[in-house]
DNA sequence: GCCTAGGTCCCGTTG
DNA sequence: CAACGGGGCCTAGGC
């Protein structure tokens, strides 16, 4: 059996299923009326409604609205999740005098360290519950990625510019990565920073830390007076497009932008054809 | 009734299932083993495997898989998530000879456009099904956000530094946003720049960028002679922390980095503490 | 463990 | 609509 479904369980049934399931390493999924409440890195609170908690085994906590993307409560993989019973009642509030006849309330508690934080689903109402026996050992492939527009530009420097030659991929500095290194048929450095996606200001930011600091570094040193300096160092910003203010950013302050969209079997297979064209 | 559950469905209850629930605009969960496809700003194939899915009446749609916060493929709202019937075997190989006794199978499609891309999840084996008939009006509220920390510098600049006086709050520039603009106790302009969290290089960049914009647009128009220019703006760079790799760029390139940890309540305590000290 | 940078980032806000 | 910057960002890769 590897789905196990309860009905509108009540809290004891709810704290049952879902210690077995963590003992089980099955991730566990509740669809039920609760509150919400964070405490770590800010510190929130979320009133009742109905949202889907799912638990995974390695400690991964979510709670979903019925809206948007992102879950409104998480905790990350890393720690732990907990449940206990609680008292009815809001977690907020006044504490009123508990009277025996309220009723008690499963609590979904996920924990961690570094930075140390918790989440706190406390289910006023559970619908639904399904304990899963999951098993999964794919995982996913994907390509368009920077990585493989990074090798793409390694491998045909000449789309970015006719006669550049690549020196160093991924190369450190004090103040961070320059994507690559190189020299242009002149001789003259570059430094070129890629992007898979629209070049942002803070993109043109990057490169403009790596061109200084490349001005700074290496003009200093050799004593000042022999090269120019600031005049011989070009940077290039590569990406499918950009704004019209990231484009004058560029150029206010002497950079270049290299427009560079398609990568991979086409433009490959344009090179191939440039090749014949010999 | 809330929630309904389906126990191991086949591909014809879950597409039935699927549509109501879209209909209705109701929240659905499936446990099931199934593969994914990913076509869009990249494009990425998982193979079978255990996950949860969720479909949310905006469109947003999630395949969870046993580890890891994020969904492994997911579409942000906005789209439709559509069930359709759809050959057996795999979404990726050979197109074999589809033989009449193949299994059909529930396949979940959600897209969108702008960007445009696509999820699909082909469900090859649906072990658990719910629907969700879920309302929620409340909406998250949370403290010790970057915004109070706004707040709570403008209320007290000294805690920035002694005699600082706030002129602007969220200055536009032709580069961007400056947080505060202010002026030190000698009416020096200061640019000033605030970070919730550890400081990163990015931040530093954000700062440098704000200040060489404002030494270029005052100190230029001023027709160059009257004021030294570049020696005249300060750059503050404030947050709780910093890596000794920003600290070092934030000094040689003359900029400054104010450490403010705590802010709210027990800041503004101190405050007061201190003026009883006088 | 910290630091750095990418992400199918998502998301809100503003022009 | 594009664009810019924040985020409890998360996650992977180095050191």
């Amino acid at each position: 059996m590897v789905v196990e479904q309860l009905d509108a369980p009540d809290p004891e049934e709810v704290i049952e299923a879902a210690k077995a399931a963590f003992r089980d390493g099955a991730m566990l999924t509740v669809q039920a009326r609760c509150e919400g409440e964070y405490e770590g890195r800010t510190s929130g609170y979320l009133g009742p409604g109905d949202r889907i908690l799912v638990a995974k085994p390695d400690g991964t906590f979510l709670v979903h609205q019925p809206t948007g993307h992102k879950p409104v409560n998480w905790m990350p993989g890393g720690g732990t999740v907990s449940p206990r019973l609680s008292e009815g009642g809001a977690a907020r509030g006044a504490a009123e005098e508990s009277s025996g006849d309220e009723p008690r309330v499963a609590v979904l508690l996920a924990r961690r360290t570094n930075p140390s934080e918790r989440v706190e689903a406390r289910i006023l109402d559970a619908h639904g519950l399904t304990r899963f026996d999951a098993s999964d050992g794919a995982s996913y492939e994907e390509s368009g990625t920077e990585a493989e527009m990074h090798e793409y530009i390694e491998q045909n420097p000449a789309v970015l510019e006719e006669g550049l030659r690549i020196v160093e991929h991924e190369r450190e500095t004090k103040y961070g990565f320059i994507d690559f290194f190189a020299r242009d048929a002149d001789g003259v450095p570059v430094v070129v920073e890629v992007k898979r996606i629209q070049a942002t200001l803070n993109h043109f930011d990057q490169l403009q830390r790596y061109v200084s600091l490349y001005e700074e570094s290496e003009a200093s040193p050799r004593g000042g007076g022999v090269t120019a300096g600031n005049e011989e160092v070009r940077g290039l910003l590569v990406a499918p497009s950009a704004s019209e203010r990231v484009r004058r950013a560029l150029r206010d302050n002497d950079l270049e932008f290299v427009e560079l969209g398609e990568f991979g079997t086409d433009a490959k297979g344009a090179t191939e054809a440039k090749l014949t064209d010999f």
